[in-house]
DNA sequence: CCTGTCTATCAAAAAATGTTGATACATCGA
DNA sequence: TCGATGTATCAACATTTTTTGATAGACAGG
């Protein structure tokens, strides 16, 4: 059986696309940190409030990232097991070595 | 230290947006399985040869493939360390466990 | 209530990306 | 040399993504 059907391909395009900007990678830095409320990321990452609006729903409706309402907060946290989707898609697609330690079903260093 | 700089934000964000799209996906999955000539990527699947040729320029200039001339023909292969690259930022970008393990030196499974 | 704050959403504009068909170039075989 | 083949590149167009500024809703404090 071959490893990946046209929705796997979507799936990772979608994943790979919510990774390919650098404000997104900051954002998803910051958050590495822990929860982080919309404002403090605006500050550290000097973006505009609508823009980073923007780029956290991309990241939400990958799955990366999951939101919580406080007061008039909104506090981002990452989701763990999107990334490591990614993690294994990563693993997934190396052509030689990586994968034989590989499966779906486990993290090599988990 | 902090883990990135802006520089490391924009490699990761032009390797991610290589991957970050259906048809460069399905190249690298052919791929896998060795070098292969535009014509055969082509009929696999089934793109026209023009926009084979825009994609796989894409993943060349992330540096995922390299191309290598024969006679009329072109074959593409996959750059491993580019792949180990995206394997090494996946790794460096999981929330907790997996980070403990991994440093810039060297990969978990290796 | 009123006012200020935090955030999401919207529309418009701008920028980037992907597609298509045409063309050009190199190479091969006859 | 000629014609066919494999590929890259180009320009035009279509589509998608990103940015910006404006607006609106929810909430908190006075």
């Amino acid at each position: 059986m071959t490893a990946s059907s046209a929705l796997d391909l979507d799936r990772a395009a979608q994943l790979f696309h919510a990774l390919s900007d650098a404000t997104r990678l900051g954002i998803l830095e910051m958050l590495r940190r822990g929860e982080q409320c919309v404002c403090d990321l605006q500050d550290e990452l000097g973006a505009a409030q609508s823009r980073l609006s923007f780029h956290l729903r991309v990241l939400k409706e990958a799955g990366l990232v999951s939101d919580r309402k406080e007061g008039r907060w909104s506090y981002y946290s990452i989701e763990a097991d999107a990334l490591a989707e990614v993690h294994d898609l990563a693993v997934g697609m190396q052509p030689s070595k990586l994968r034989i330690l590989n499966s779906k079903a486990g993290r090599c260093c988990g």
